[in-house]
DNA sequence: AATTACAATGAGTCTATACTCATTGAATGG
DNA sequence: CCATTCAATGAGTATAGACTCATTGTAATT
């Protein structure tokens, strides 16, 4: 049984994370300990008493963020028929993330080490589901004889060159919202024979 | 005809840009101008006599920059003969600057919004260039019928992927060397029928 | 009811770093 | 040869932002 204090406790400490995943979404890793405390309407000194650092707190965000993220990928790789669908469905998922995806791979470079290597697990994780489905689909549909990380690392790039560039493609809408079908379609146009 | 004192400025200023240039490349762009004096072993107060600002000094080396690589992005799009040729020439340039582009790239969304609009010109070239060879080169060869800015874009992103994730792909050695000419290859076979 | 534990507070400390400015001494010009 | 200019200096200032800790008030325990 949980005491009284025990649930405030957690409470607070959701609170902070949640505040701290909004935040971070909207202003970028910059945003100061002092703006999350504010909209989280406690006191500075309290994220202290729950995070011994911001570098932690940010780890512990990202990696609740990425066992998130994780978890659905993997659900869908299972799930989908074929690759396109599976594609589809994976830029939904990212789309529900977007902002604060977006904001990890612009600002991965400036993030402490810890978080750069749970960002990267991210990265294993869907790569991995990625092979998989395209392995799948090779049985049945002619891709190009190209290897399967390039493929996989092709459709990063051009995922994250649009979300890195969405001021200059899609300024007043989410990115995936206004690109998504395009880039799949291409994409499938691409590594088809 | 100028005076030893306006050549010593000169010098100086160069000094302070060529440090600069190999400090930030190095360390990345939140190196101190404590470092960067040092490096170029004049004292601190002096960065401030030749830029009036941390942001003025950085812009001024990137529009330098992208002097430098558009001017040579512009001969090699009337010299080349094919796309092939192309993207060998584009990315042997390229890996010239590697090591400051990468860090462009990897910073950008924390760089003054003057520098982002700085480097954002680099890329405006690069598709102009980019865009014109294609051009040609689709009366020669069958290549898929995709709008031209995607095809710019996949190959931007394929490249800007493997620069920002260079220590997965290689850790020791500048990447466009290793795997500039297999990215090449690639994207080739993926964009023609 | 009295005592103890502890989550929360927020004013205050510490550090890093951009930027200033009075001073220096060499170059320039009359 | 003297007066003036100005590039360079570096100790000093200002600010931002992470982190501390003595204090407070409420919940838990006796």
């Amino acid at each position: 049984m949980k005491s009284k204090r025990q649930l405030q406790k957690e409470n607070t400490r959701k609170k902070i994370i949640e505040t701290a995943y909004a935040v971070y979404s909207e202003q970028g890793f910059s945003a100061t300990t002092a703006v999350i405390a504010r909209e989280a309407g406690i006191s500075h000194g309290t994220v202290f008493v729950h995070f011994p650092s911001v570098e932690n707190l940010l780890c512990s965000l990202i990696e609740e963020f990425g066992d998130d993220l994780g978890l659905e990928i993997h659900r869908l790789a299972e799930t989908s028929s074929d690759i396109e669908e599976f594609l589809r469905a994976y830029l939904n998922v990212l789309a529900r993330y977007e902002k604060f995806y977006t904001r990890l791979i612009a600002e991965r470079s400036s993030l402490p080490e810890d978080s750069q290597l749970t960002f990267a697990n991210i990265g294993s994780i869907t790569a991995y589901h990625f092979s998989q489905v395209v392995e799948r689909e090779r049985k049945v549909q002619q891709i190009k004889n190209i290897p399967i990380h390039l493929i996989f690392n092709t459709w990063m790039g051009l995922i994250h060159y649009y979300l890195l560039n969405k001021d200059l493609f899609s300024p007043d809408m989410p990115l995936l919202e206004r690109f998504g079908p395009e880039l799949t379609a291409v994409f499938l146009k691409l590594i088809k024979e």
